[in-house]
DNA sequence: GCCGTTTTCGGCCCGACTGTTTTCAGTCG
């Protein structure tokens, strides 16, 4: 039992505690702690060897004693207990956007409803408009939020990068309006998860009601959620689901801060006022005993009051930045400007589009000091993968460039297939005459989780691999990660001395932020590297750098922001 | 179910919008 799973479970049960109409604390308990399990730098199975679990914030006697009733028996018997109690379809009705757990328990002892079919049969035969506080618009509402959940296969999120655009084009589109002052992008996408579930705007506006009408009647709005005197909410061409919500100028500080969330940062934030004697929204914060309300207009203000450093909108997961920035220890980040190279490109060699010359131009154009050319070896037969005789020839081509060019050091490279019984793709000897070794898992992905974690684990021990690339293999929208125990990986990366990667492809970003930073606890370094396979995909480097913020990286936990001399003198390449 | 330099009991973040109501419960973020 990993953390995911425990964390899964907690998660179930939560839901299923909810229908039955337990105490919103008692499954506020299993949700908190659910989300605190899934940020953890360790492993469960660690700190209970450590005896530390307790230790963990919100996780007590009860809730221990059911992790160690896991890892024993893969459930617990409360869980076992209460599915049975709870027909299995009902926690998919509670996942259709607008009905909580009150509404599905009324449609199932009313009308017997256990699944969404079901739901959906009932609302179509009018059935739910003779409920209480029932009527013909809320079967709409109901058959609505069906159908576009059934179309949607992502269950509603979406790559950040896709986002980002949406976001733009509409926030383009609002500043158009005299009634509109400002607009921003908050929530998860300002935060730049790897994916968003929907998009929250904020905007100033005078004229609260002109602006909201300006956003609900935008060209391409196919749906308006819901619309009201200073909030609003659409669906937009691509199942995206938009907020906005208006502000006066005073204000937007803290509307800018509470939009941004994350809730469970919010929430931290708001306990922290309480123990200081206010109270915290997003108009700003009340003085508990005089009643008097200080508005905030910049974010700055508004965290220095509370007696904190300013925090990154990446940081703001509660994963412990709020204690970091009360004792003045929060991480540098890491910025663009500090990184000075790309150590996974393709060339068209492989299966890339660009030519060696072309992406050291192209790496010279952004500044950077070196450039590895990884492409691909012989296993990735659809990658056009270098062969043994290829790939001493493509070391020859690399030589020849770097004569050419003084502004930049071109490394010879490869990406090399690690193979489903844990060897490498090219001998020893080969790789040996490479400067930097990246390699990855590209075919057998249904492996079983020991099996794969031993393949990885004897690749990360060859004395000639530097890098590990993709590490989960995840891809958005086809494939999750493959099946393999990472506390394993980074721990086998730690002890040879491994670097592991943060692909910056924005459908990979692969590790992700919770990863990188397990990596980086343990002392492992990270790079992070673009995968360009065309010289546009060099500027993706922008999504790795968002996904090692989030983890808290800064500049001396990442390979790529050493200088070229520290490079050679680290991977023992030859100066020249 | 968790938690505690006021508490081992009694708290647990805060507000907008909708649909159905004639004052509010439920849901969401």
């Amino acid at each position: 039992m990993d953390n995911i799973r425990i964390a899964e479970k907690f998660n179930h049960m939560a839901q299923m505690l909810e229908f039955k109409g337990e105490s919103q604390f008692k499954t506020r308990a299993y949700t908190n702690a659910a989300r605190t399990i899934k940020g953890l730098d360790e492993e469960l199975q660690v700190l209970h060897k450590e005896g530390s679990i307790e230790d963990i914030p919100g996780i007590g006697k009860i809730l221990k004693s059911k992790i160690v009733e896991m890892f024993e028996t893969g459930t617990f018997e409360a869980y076992e207990r209460t599915m049975d109690e709870i027909p299995a379809g009902i926690i998919e009705i509670m996942n259709v956007p607008g009905i909580g757990p009150k509404t599905a328990r009324l449609f199932y002892e009313k009308l017997g409803v256990q699944t969404v079919d079901e739901l959906s049969r009932a609302a179509r035969e009018h059935r739910i408009r003779r409920l209480p506080r029932m009527g013909e618009k809320q079967e709409d509402k109901i058959l609505r939020s069906i159908a576009r959940q059934k179309e949607d296969k992502d269950h509603g999120r979406h790559p950040y990068v896709l986002a980002k655009d949406i976001a733009r084009e509409i926030t383009d589109n609002l500043k158009q309006s005299s009634d509109i002052e400002k607009v921003a992008v908050a929530g998860s996408l300002r935060r730049k998860q790897d994916t968003v579930g929907d998009i929250d705007l904020i905007a100033i506006s005078e004229e609260p009601e002109k602006a909201i009408s300006c956003f609900t009647g935008m060209e391409k709005v196919e749906e308006i959620l819901e619309s009201g005197t200073t909030k609003a909410a659409i669906i937009y061409p691509g199942n995206f689901h938009v907020d906005l919500r208006i502000v006066s100028r005073d204000s937007y500080g803290s509307m800018l801060q509470h939009f941004t969330g994350s809730k469970e940062h919010n929430i931290h934030l708001r306990k922290l006022a309480l123990s200081k004697g206010y109270s915290l929204n997003e108009y700003g914060m009340t003085d508990e005993s005089t009643g008097k309300l200080t508005k905030f207009s910049s974010e700055d203000d508004l965290y220095k009051n509370l007696g904190l450093e300013y925090l990154s909108p990446e940081l703001r997961e509660d994963r412990g930045e709020v204690e970091a920035s009360l004792r003045g220890k929060l991480p540098k980040l890491i910025e663009r400007k500090d990184i000075k190279g790309d150590f996974h490109v393709h060339s068209n060699w492989s299966d890339g589009a660009n030519t060696m010359e072309e992406l050291a131009e192209a790496a010279i154009l952004r500044g950077y000091e070196y450039i590895a050319i990884t492409d691909h070896s012989h296993s990735t037969g659809v990658a056009n993968g270098l062969s043994d005789k290829r790939l001493l020839e493509h070391i020859d081509a690399i030589d020849k460039l770097n004569e050419k060019y003084d502004e930049i050091r071109i490394l010879s490279g490869t990406e090399c297939d690690i193979k489903a019984d844990g060897k490498l793709d090219y001998s020893n000897d080969l790789l040996e005459q490479l400067d930097i070794v990246v390699v990855a898992v590209h075919a057998g992905l249904d492996q079983d989780r020991k099996k794969m974690t031993k393949r990885i684990v004897s690749a990360l021990e060859n004395e000639h691999v530097d890098i590990m690339a993709h590490p989960t293999g995840r891809k958005f929208g086809k494939r999750p990660p493959y099946d393999m125990d990472m506390e394993t990986v980074i721990q086998a990366a730690k002890d040879n001395e491994k670097v592991l990667e943060i692909n910056s492809s924005p459908w990979r970003l692969d590790l992700n932020d919770i990863n990188a930073k397990r990596a980086k606890e343990h002392g492992v370094m990270l790079a992070i590297n673009t995968d360009t396979h065309t010289i546009d995909h060099l500027d993706n480097v922008e999504f790795g750098i968002n996904m090692a913020r989030r983890a808290w990286l800064e500049p001396d936990d990442v390979l790529n922001t050493m200088s070229l001399k520290q490079i050679c003198s680290r991977l023992d390449i030859p100066k020249e």
